[in-house]
DNA sequence: CAGTATAGATGATTTAAACTCATCTATAAG
DNA sequence: CTTATAGATGAGTTTAAATCATCTATACTG
């Protein structure tokens, strides 16, 4: 029988069969073997006598009530043991890549928007966990969707999935500041990425006719920690109105009749376009509704 | 989602599909895909779909009438390709092993027997294939069925095929010798195995009332040579029935008015019953029948 | 550039594999 | 000796796999 006529022919064994009978092999008991696939013993039972016929050859000795291998099923069980765990193995990352979000961030975004939003976009989406994680590493999985904050000359287009706008927010309930009479506490942020563009201040000012010169500058290297103290009465916090939308719906923050101003900042998906899991797609399209509503 | 339930859901993952994938990633076109498995193009893309909706990732790019796998697509078909492999390479070995009988035994029994029958047994099985080697040595593979001639003390009962039983022989038309007067050219055998019993010359004049003081003995290391001697009419040939039986039949030998008698030399298959393919059980129940006649 | 060819997509229908059910046998256990 | 149980087998049912018919969108050709 020549290699190409075996080649086809082993094309035809049923790959259900071959399932089966390296379950039994591994367990020594169709029954085992049943309960582990979901099957009916009299299935198994079946699948063996079947892939035997075919084959030519005796997999099991029957002895009585018991199965044992034949040397035969032994080198059989042994291959098809190997090759089915490679493949389980692969499927099994995919599945889970498929299943799961990882999304790492910026402490700032994971806090005031990522976060505070995770439950809703796991009531949208119930096939998916969101896993968040901040910090710049990004391991060498291809499945973790960076969200970088960055200058947007440098992003390409299409991967800019947020542009900033940047406004001074003060706590809920204070009097609106009077601009030119007394002292201001203004906190704002000196990011630690020098090569950054500086939080837009002085068009801030140039754009709402203010000359500044009773502001103290109290400066972090975070925006989330001029947030907090603005929430605190300590003095105004001059941010992101990305970061700060679900604090004025939930009346913790307040803006005042100052107009906000676009700056060359953004939040942006490296080669957003790559990802392939569907899980993936769905989350950067949610992300990209949440911070352009 | 936890191991267990991803492993549950892995199980649930088309074979057929995950096939179909393999072929089409390897090949790089659904269309090749689907005739190297005899499917309809229609059958591959259906798979590839219903794979992708279950992993819930795109395992190819569609570019208009082309595709290309993705990075998830380029991991999942290494895994695939991998474990078939192996699946198939031990496929092909079972089906060989599954679809020949190969036997190795001695000059005389191949020459006499097998090698006449070797026809008879591939019309009765015209799945199965028959390679006849001769020699002692056994390779490695377990798929050889070594037929041993000796002592009938030394081997098992349930591995001896065939009791044998010696007697005189000549070649057809010569006409019947006088055992007491004119002398008598006898061949006979010196087994090269001198463990083994001499053929038991002196137990058959004794049965058939001889006292064998005419008879001029000429000795060969094998039955063959002396078969052949007697065909060409250079004298008698005492050996086993067994060999002459075809002859016998074919009018080329002939035997005379004297019995045959037992001999404590045998033809046997070590470990007989351990032989898993149905090709050799099939072998081992035709050969016994051939044999005992 | 228009017409033709072609690879893949999709929904509906058909086919065949896979599975269960019912019953049996033969051994193991109590 | 009776009961329990694992595997075997044939028949019937269910479901996955496959094809058919038709479509779309791109590549090719004259």
């Amino acid at each position: 029988m020549n290699q190409l006529l075996i080649w086809r022919l082993s094309l035809q064994v049923s790959l259900q069969a071959l399932k089966a009978f390296e379950s039994a092999a591994r367990r020594g008991s169709f029954k085992l073997a049943a309960e582990e696939l979901s099957l009916t013993p009299t299935a198994i039972s079946h699948h063996i006598s079947n892939l035997e016929s075919r084959l030519n050859v005796n997999l099991f000795h029957r002895l009585g009530r018991r199965i044992s291998l034949t040397g035969t099923g032994l080198r059989l069980a042994k291959a098809t043991s190997d090759g089915f765990r490679i493949i389980d193995s692969a499927l099994e990352e995919v599945m889970k890549a498929g299943s799961a979000v990882r999304v790492t961030t910026t402490s700032s975004l994971a806090a005031m928007v990522l976060i505070p939003s995770q439950h809703e976009f796991e009531q949208a989406n119930p096939d998916i966990s969101m896993e968040i994680s901040t910090g710049e590493s990004v391991d060498s999985q291809s499945y973790i969707i960076p969200i970088r904050f960055g200058d947007v000359s440098v992003a390409e287009d299409s991967d800019v999935i947020r542009s900033e706008s940047f406004n001074v927010f003060g706590a809920y309930g204070m009097t609106s500041p009077s601009w030119s009479n007394e002292p201001i506490t203004l906190f704002t942020t000196e990011w630690k990425n020098k090569s950054l563009p500086d939080p837009p201040l002085a068009a801030w000012l140039e754009i709402n006719g203010l000359d500044g010169s009773n502001i103290k500058l109290k400066k972090f290297d975070q925006e989330l920690f001029g947030i907090q103290q603005a929430m605190a009465e300590n003095g105004l916090v001059f941010c992101s109105t990305t970061l700060t939308k679900r604090l004025l719906k939930s009346s913790l923050l307040q803006q005042f009749d100052t107009r906000p101003v676009k700056s060359d900042l953004c939040y942006y998906v490296p080669n957003k376009d790559s990802f392939e899991t569907r899980s993936a797609a769905r989350f950067l399209n949610w992300i990209e509704d949440i911070l352009n509503q």
